[in-house]
This record gives C-alpha cells, sequence and structure tokens, in this order.
DNA sequence: GAACCTTTGAAGGGT
DNA sequence: ACCCTTCAAAGGTTC
C-alpha cells in the first residue's frame, strides 16, 4: 500500500468526528470517520442520560434514535479509489460537477488491471473489518432512509408510468419519438425553443438542465429523448425547423436526429426505466482519460461502425439496466415520421448552410444522417439484440438507450 | 438547504 | 440464487 492510500484510511479518521457510539470499543483518541454524517444533522449528546431510559414513550426513543451519531456505511473499493482520484481528474478535466468526475473515474476504475484493482479491494475489507470492529451491532440497514427521503414526485410518477408499460406490454399505442445529441453548451436555448414550441415533451429534462457549460469544451455531448403522440402528426415537424434558431455549425455538427422507437408509452418509460439516463457526460472516447490499460478493456475503441454507434456506457455496463444498443421500430408510420423528420431537419441545415453558418465539415459520425443514409447499423439489429423477437412481440424500446453519436464538437 | 446526478460495490430484504 | 433497493463520496445544480 503506497503513501496516498494510506493516507486514504487515515484521512478518514478526521479530528472533528465525535466519540465512538460504543464506549466500550478501542478508545485510540481516534474515533472512526464513519460516525458521522454531514447530512444527518447531528444533535450534540445529552449531557446525562436519564436512568429512566426504559420508560420513554415510543416518541422519545425516536427522538433519541435520530440523535444517535450516525455511524455510515464503510468504502467500497470504488468509492476508496474515487477519493483517492478525484481531484487529479479534477484537474485534469477541469471539470467539477461530481456527476461527470465520476463517470470518468468509472471508466478509469474499469481500466485498472487486477493488480491495481485489488489493492482497493484489500483497503476495503480492512475498512470493512474495522468498521465491524468498531460496531459490532451496526447494520447497513441502520441507514436506510437516513439519507435520502422520498423520491421526488417526477421520478415516483416515471416509475409508475414504467410499471404501465410492463403490465401494457405488447400493446402499441403508436408514438414516435426521437433522439438528440447536441454539445451540452446548446442545452438551455434548445430546452427554451422546445418549450415555446410546446409540441415536444422533454423527458428528464432536470438533468439535461444540470449539464454544465463547461463539459461543451471537452466535447462532451448529451441526448434529449424527445416524446410526441401520433395524436399531433403536424406538430412534429415543427419543432425541427425550430432548432434552426440556432444556427451555429456547432450545433448541427452534433445533431443528431434518431427514431427510438414506435411505441408512446414505451417511449415515456425509457426514460424512467433505466438507471442510465439521457444525459451521457462522457463522449464515447474518452475526454481526458488515462490511456487504456493494456488488458484488453471493453472500453476501448470500437472497431466496428456497429460498435462505435453503441452508447458510450454501453461497453462498460455491468448492471443490465444499462445502456443497451439502439432500437429502432419498423412500423410504418414511424418510418415515416422518421423521414418527415429527416427532411425538415436536411431542410434546416440547408439553409444555415446557404447562410454560411456552416464551418469545417464534421467526422462522419457527427453528421445528421437522413433516413436513406442511415447506417444499416442503426436500422437493423446490433448483434447484442435479443435474437428470440419475433414480428408480433413488442419491441424491445424498454431495454434501448439513445445513442450518442457525437465525438467532439468544434471548440 | 435538501435532493439530485453519477459511478461501483456491499449489504440486506424479498421472491 | 437472483433481483431490487439503499447508501457510501463529491460538488455543482435544481427545486
Amino acid at each position: 500500500m503506497n503513501a496516498s492510500m494510506s493516507s486514504l484510511v487515515s484521512s478518514r479518521f478526521s479530528p472533528h468526528m465525535v466519540a465512538p457510539a460504543h464506549p466500550g470499543l478501542p478508545t485510540s483518541g481516534i474515533p472512526h470517520p464513519a460516525i458521522v454524517s454531514p447530512i444527518v444533522k447531528q444533535e450534540p449528546a445529552p449531557p446525562s442520560l436519564s436512568p429512566a431510559v426504559s420508560a420513554k414513550s415510543p416518541v422519545t426513543v425516536k427522538k433519541e434514535e435520530e440523535k444517535k451519531p450516525h455511524v455510515k456505511k464503510p468504502l467500497n473499493a470504488f468509492m476508496l479509489y474515487m477519493k483517492e482520484m478525484r481531484a487529479k481528474v479534477v484537474a485534469e478535466c477541469t471539470l467539477k460537477e461530481s456527476a461527470a468526475i465520476n463517470q470518468i473515474l468509472g471508466r478509469k476504475w474499469h481500466n485498472l488491471s487486477r493488480e491495481e484493482q485489488a489493492k482497493y479491494y484489500e483497503l476495503a475489507r480492512k475498512e470493512r473489518q474495522l468498521h465491524s470492529q468498531l460496531y459490532p451491532t451496526w447494520s447497513a440497514r441502520d441507514n436506510y432512509g437516513k439519507k435520502k427521503k422520498r423520491k421526488r414526485e417526477k421520478q415516483l410518477s416515471q416509475t409508475q408510468s414504467q410499471q404501465q408499460v410492463h403490465e401494457a406490454e405488447g400493446e402499441s399505442p403508436g408514438a414516435a419519438a426521437s433522439s438528440l445529441c447536441l454539445p451540452l453548451s446548446q442545452l438551455h436555448r434548445l430546452r427554451m425553443t422546445l418549450h415555446r414550441v410546446d409540441t415536444v415533451t422533454v423527458l428528464g429534462n432536470s438533468r439535461l438542465s444540470r449539464a454544465p457549460a463547461s463539459c461543451a469544451h471537452a466535447g462532451i455531448t448529451v441526448i434529449l429523448v424527445l416524446e410526441m403522440t401520433s395524436e399531433e402528426p403536424g406538430k412534429f415537424r415543427d419543432w425541427i425547423p425550430a432548432l434552426s434558431h440556432f444556427g451555429p455549425w456547432e450545433l448541427w455538427n452534433a445533431l443528431q436526429l434518431r427514431l427510438i422507437g414506435g411505441l408512446g408509452p414505451e417511449i415515456s418509460a425509457l426514460a424512467s426505466k433505466s438507471k442510465k439516463p439521457c444525459v451521457q457526460y462522457l463522449p464515447p472516447e474518452k475526454p481526458c482519460d488515462s490511456p487504456a490499460s493494456s488488458h484488453g478493456s471493453m472500453l476501448d475503441s470500437p472497431a466496428t461502425p456497429s460498435a462505435a454507434l453503441a452508447s458510450p456506457a454501453a461497453p462498460a455496463a455491468t448492471h443490465s439496466e444499462q445502456a443497451q444498443p439502439l432500437s429502432l421500430t419498423t412500423k410504418p408510420e414511424a418510418r415515416a415520421q422518421l423521414a418527415l423528420h429527416s427532411a425538415a431537419f436536411l431542410s434546416a441545415k440547408a439553409a444555415a448552410t446557404s447562410s454560411g453558418q456552416m464551418g469545417s465539415q464534421p467526422p462522419l459520425l457527427s453528421r445528421p444522417l437522413p433516413l436513406g443514409s442511415m447506417p444499416t447499423a442503426l436500422l437493423t439489429s446490433p448483434p447484442s439484440f435479443p435474437a428470440t423477437l419475433h414480428a408480433h412481440q413488442a419491441l424491445p424500446v424498454l431495454q434501448a438507450q439513445p445513442l450518442s453519436l457525437v465525438t467532439k464538437s468544434a471548440h
């Protein structure tokens, strides 16, 4: 264990921590850092515990429970790794938002060799060991409900709609949706425009609005999932011209239109179904990552076009709910809408081109793609697609993730 | 000022 | 055994 890793453990024993929760525990004078949480308010311990503890009402007991020092979970290997590497990544990437940093750290973690990871697993094992010695009666369950409160209503409703989709699986209400990739720097303006158009539902926009402008400088892109019901076919076209307000080639360079499914509720659930949200802080190519390790990480650059089109997080996915290959409906009406989509887009692009707003040519995959020139990979099932899918079955859009095709925006 | 976002891993409960 | 949920850290952002 090197010096920095040793300090990882010792740094967790900060002097401001309160005394150990258990008087009988080793009193080295260095309380375990897991005792106090900045989130859970800590009341100073009462001057003296009442001898009539057993006579307390349930309410009082509950209050005293809340006053107990909050013993945190011991850090796992990845948390220890993050703790050590965060500052380094922040310095390298000039990013500060932890959500973005953590994505980078997640990739770096996967790029670590087994030996490198083993160091942190061992460190985490010692952490757990020490933790269990200090708090033998502690259970991870003790902290349940102490950190987070209820999920926000919006997320709850999304979960509910997800459940409804599960229940209604197999039905085809009929709607179309598309996804966009665009520089984060355009997000706020895009949102404003979409709100004006008032024909598009932006799914997961709370995440979108979090996107820091600094991400744009690193070529980081974001995917918007847009939903529109088939009851408004005329309005479906409106939001594409609306995007022409943006003008600069940077937007067109990054803009991608994607039909991700033809089933309305399924699309609605798409954004809420997966833990992987619509926003990708990282482009497929790591902007500020260390060189890929030599052990053949799955994070290596994709070799095939279809692989190159995969969501950036997909190769590294370790959870089944993480990014999945794009699903495209074969429903004729949806194709027609995509055609409308593309035509309007190309029209707007042509206008921008003629007005001299376009800059240098973008990479091939960053160009807007009309339907006729869609890469085959986008119109066919990727290799990892369920092989047992039949025509009568519901399209597997619930497992689909919008693609992030844009690699770098010119900044 | 709480909650969210984002990552992986550990733990606990439910089936 | 498997799946799901929660929580550990971090700090900018949102509500």
